[in-house]
DNA sequence: TGGTAAATGATAATCATTATCAAGAAAACT
DNA sequence: AGTTTTCTTGATAATGATTATCATTTACCA
């Protein structure tokens, strides 16, 4: 019996780079990290690529940022800040602090919708940015 | 002294298409919606208002569902469920039971980051299309 | 009445994402 | 090893939502 790889190596490397990093990436920025290693790498394989991972439940959508998605390969639930000045995306971790898994039930019983995920994301102004306003 | 209007009749009929219903719709719903009664509306006249209203606090954007932007005119904090299979997106009205407002002060301390809003979503299927399935 | 600033319609441009399609690599099966 | 089938990819074109442009109209106020 034959070793079935389910990875291609530019699969795996396009999921290896947004693994390795907590800057919750576009695909562009995949494409230009990935770009000098893998020269006949192409931006259409890293968005299909990403559509794979998605619909595999590898890699979640952070969502529309400044009109570009943002990904994330970290799948345990946690809330995300998002700067609306320099569209940073940080991590929130512990998030359960903030948030009351009843919702689940309580959705699925007031409205009969079955929820499967939710994201919290908080928005202002990073300390970055807060700080070269005051300068 | 004259009377200052601040909205002109084509933005305060935009206004009203959005704050007259619960569907969050997208620009091109209310440019659907208005037309008929006001035949000279251009789509590009939406887009502006509805940018108007969201930097002006009047409108809030739910995200970017299914390719579009969905708006609320609804700005009172609350969650919103989106349904994965048709794309509605409803209120979740009483949201203050599954969320804990020092998550504000927490990551100011620990973030040094101001946060101003937040957003509570749940991803789902819909107590209709759930029962369409079954069918 | 005239002047300035805001708002708009029509249209073109932008740009992230998706579809297409032919070619290449891997797997499966003989 | 050869053959067939399926998966993956690069290059490129197409799509489609949103934004920019610009000339024109409208509101406002002296």
């Amino acid at each position: 019996m034959n070793v079935k790889r389910n990875f291609s190596a530019k699969r795996e490397a396009i999921y290896e780079a947004l693994a390795s990093t907590k800057s919750h990436p576009t695909a562009e920025w995949v494409y230009n990290k990935l770009k000098p290693d893998i020269p006949d790498l192409s931006l259409g394989t890293v968005y299909r690529n990403l559509t794979v991972f998605k619909e595999g439940g590898l890699v979640k959508s952070v969502g529309v940022v400044n009109g570009q998605e943002r990904f994330d390969a970290d799948m345990s639930p946690h809330p995300h800040f998002i700067c609306t000045s320099c569209c940073k995306v940080m991590d929130i971790p512990g998030g359960k602090l903030f948030f009351d898994m009843n919702a689940y039930d309580h959705i699925l019983k007031e409205y009969g919708a079955r929820v499967k995920s939710h994201s919290l994301t908080f928005y202002g102004i990073c300390h970055e940015c807060a700080e070269k306003k005051d300068e």
